[in-house]
DNA sequence: CTGAAAGCGCTTACAG
DNA sequence: CTGAAAGCGCTTACAG
C-alpha cells in the first residue's frame, strides 16, 4: 500500500489535519512541526492520492472557463470535441467547465465574454486569444486575480500563461517543404497560397517551408506567395491568377485556409499539379480520396482541445505545472490511404 | 450537482446500501425494489462518480497483469513506457499492475509466466501472445476464471478477448504503397524486404502495399519479395542479392524488422533508391536525418502500451467495454522534418 | 497553532 | 432481503 496522510500523522505524533496543512503549505502550522512532517513525507516518498483529493474537492467544486473563437468551422468543431471529452472526464473530479463559443475576431466580444466567465468565479481559463492589447491586458488582470490562464490553437505574447497548446507552425512548414521535396523528386516550381501575412502562424509556416527547401532541395523554386485571407472566393481568384502568370507552376502549397477555392482553381486549370495542404477537413478528405490533393498536414485539433483542459485541471487541482510552456501537438502527414472510410 | 446514490436512496425510501446493490446488479434485493431503484436512476440520469468508486475500491485493491515478450528492443521499450505511464495513473485508483517481461518466443516460458501472474490473483491480463495452441488454451482458461484478457501489438485468434490494441497492418501497408507512389511519381521498380511470410502482420502489410499500388499506380512494379526473418545479417545479404539481381531496382520497401541490414546494403550499393521503412527506432531516425531513408511509418508504440492498460482498467473497474474489439493505433508517416532533435 | 469530527460518493462486512 | 455503520484518503469548518 502507498503511504497515506494517516501514517505520517502517526509517525509525527500529530493529527491528519495538521499533516494536511503542512504538506500543502497552508498557514498556521508551527515551523518545526511542519518541517518534521515534510521530512517524514519525504523519507516515506509520500505521494498524495489523486482520487481522494478529487473526492474531497467535491465539497466545493471549482469552475474552469473556456473561450473559443470558432465560427462553427469544421476545424474548431474537432477542437471542441476534445474539450467536451476532457469536460466529461474532469466532472467526476468535481470540476465544472463553462464553455463560451464566439464567432470571428471581435475584440469587444471577447473581452465581454472574459468578464462573463470571470463573474462565474472561474479558477482557470483556456482561451484562443485575439492578438490585441486590450485582450492581453484583460488576461493579465485575470492572472493577478489568481486565475490560471492557458492559450490554445492561437497564442499571444506578453501574458503570464501556464501553457500554450497548439501547432508548431514553423515545423509544420518544414514538414510541408520536406514532403513537397520528396513528392516532386526535388524538382518543382512551387506556387504558395497563404492566409495572411499578418498572421504570425502563417508566416512561420512559410519560413519553415522555405528553410526546408533551401536546406534539402536546391532544385525547387518558389515562384510567388499570394494571400487569400482564408477566404475561398478570394482564394479561387488569386490562385487562378497565379496559375495564369506561371505556366511552369507544377506544385501548389496551400499554407492556411481557403483550401477549397485554391484547389478548385487548380482543378479548373487542369494541369498536373502536386498539391499540399494543411488540416483534415471534410473537403480535404474528399479531395485526398479523389487524388487531387496529394497530402495534408494535420495539427491534431481534438488533442489541442483535450490537452489544454487537462493541463489546466492538473494545475488547479494538483498544482502541477507542465514541463514547458509550449506544448506542441503533432504535425501529422495524411495521405489518401491514411483515411479511414 | 450530479445525482448521487444518496438522493436516489431518499427518493426510493431505502438505504444507500440497497441502492448500491440494485444499481450494480448484486444479489439479494427484492425484485420490485430493485426495479424501482433502477427506474429512478434512469429518470434522474444517474452516472456513478468514478472517483468515489475508485476510492472505495482502495479497501481491497485489485491487481492486473502484463506479459510482454519484448527482448529489450527499442520498439518494445516504448511500448513499456506507455504501460508504465498507465500504471502510474491507475495506482491512485487502487489498482496494482504486475509486469512480466520475457525474451523471444518461447511458448513454455510464456505459459509459465501466465501461471505466475494468475497465482498473483490478477483480475485482468494484457499480453503479447505467441500464436500457439497451448497459449490460446491457457488464455481461454483465464477467461473462464473471470480474468479479462486483452492482447496488444500482436494478436491471436480463437480467444475471448476484451480488445486488441495495435497496428492495422493491412492499412500500414496501404499507406506505404500510396506514399511510395507519391514519392516516385508512380514510376518505380520496387524491391521488398519483409520479415517472415509466416507472420500474419507482415503478410497483411504486403497485401496492403500491393493493393495500393494496383489501385493507384499502374506504373509501379514489384520485382521480388525477400525474407530476412527480422535479422540484420540475413537482411544485409538478401538485400545485397536483390540489388545485384535487379539493376533497375529504384525503390526499396522494408516491411518489417532488419532495417539496419537492408539499408546498409543499399548504401553500399550506392545507387539512388527511394527507401521506405516502418517504425521509428534510433537507427531509422539517424538514417532519416541523413536523407538515406525517405520516410518511415510508425505505429505508436507508446500508445499501444498505454491504451491496453486503460482499456482493461475501465473494464474491470467500471464494467465498460470498448466499442470495438480491434483498437488500432495510428499509422503515422514520419519524414526527416517530422523529427524533433 | 492544533485536534476532533464531519464530509466528498460509493462499497461492504455485519447484524438482523 | 435490508439497514446502520465504517471505511477508502484527503480536506476543512469549528472549537479550543
Amino acid at each position: 500500500m502507498a503511504v497515506t496522510i494517516k501514517q505520517i500523522a502517526e509517525m509525527a505524533g500529530v493529527s491528519r489535519g495538521t499533516v494536511d496543512r503542512a504538506l500543502n503549505h497552508r498557514s498556521g502550522v508551527k515551523k518545526e512541526v511542519a518541517e518534521r512532517i515534510l521530512r517524514i513525507a519525504e523519507d516515506l516518498n509520500y505521494r498524495p492520492n489523486a482520487v481522494a483529493k478529487a473526492l474531497a474537492n467535491c465539497r466545493r467544486p471549482f469552475v474552469m472557463g473556456v473561450l473559443i473563437n470558432s465560427d462553427g468551422n469544421d476545424f474548431f468543431d474537432e477542437v471542441l470535441d476534445g474539450i467536451r471529452r476532457a469536460k466529461k472526464e474532469i466532472e467526476s473530479f468535481g470540476v465544472k467547465l463553462s464553455i463560451r463559443v464566439m464567432k470571428g475576431f471581435d475584440v469587444n466580444r471577447q473581452l465581454s465574454l472574459i468578464r462573463e466567465l470571470e463573474a462565474e468565479g472561474i479558477s482557470a481559463l483556456a482561451i484562443t486569444p485575439i492578438d490585441d492589447r486590450a485582450v492581453i491586458r484583460a488576461l493579465n488582470e485575470l492572472t493577478q486575480r489568481e486565475i490560471t490562464v492557458a492559450t490554445f490553437n492561437a497564442d499571444v505574447e506578453g501574458i503570464q500563461k501556464l501553457a500554450f497548446v497548439g501547432c508548431d507552425y514553423r515545423k509544420s512548414g518544414e514538414i510541408a517543404g520536406g514532403l513537397m521535396g520528396l513528392m516532386t523528386g526535388g524538382n518543382a516550381a512551387v506556387g504558395i497560397v497563404t492566409g495572411s501575412v499578418k498572421m504570425l502562424g502563417h508566416n512561420l509556416r512559410l519560413r519553415g517551408f522555405e528553410s526546408a527547401i533551401k536546406t534539402g532541395y536546391p532544385g525547387m523554386d518558389i515562384l510567388e506567395v499570394v494571400e487569400n485571407n482564408d477566404d475561398n472566393e478570394l482564394s479561387y481568384h488569386c490562385t487562378t491568377e497565379l496559375l495564369r502568370k506561371f505556366p511552369q507552376l507544377s506544385a501548389l502549397y496551400v499554407a492556411a485556409g481557403g483550401v477549397h477555392g485554391a484547389v478548385e482553381a487548380a482543378e479548373v486549370d487542369g494541369r498536373k499539379i502536386t498539391i499540399l495542404t494543411h488540416d483534415e477537413t471534410p473537403y480535404v478528405r474528399r479531395k485526398l480520396k479523389e487524388g487531387v490533393i496529394c497530402a495534408t498536414i494535420d495539427q491534431q485539433p481534438f488533442s489541442q482541445g483535450y490537452s489544454v483542459i487537462r493541463l489546466l485541471f492538473d494545475a488547479v487541482m494538483y498544482g502541477k505545472r507542465p514541463k514547458q510552456v509550449q506544448n506542441y501537438t503533432k504535425n501529422e502527414i495524411i495521405i489518401r490511404q491514411s483515411l479511414t472510410e
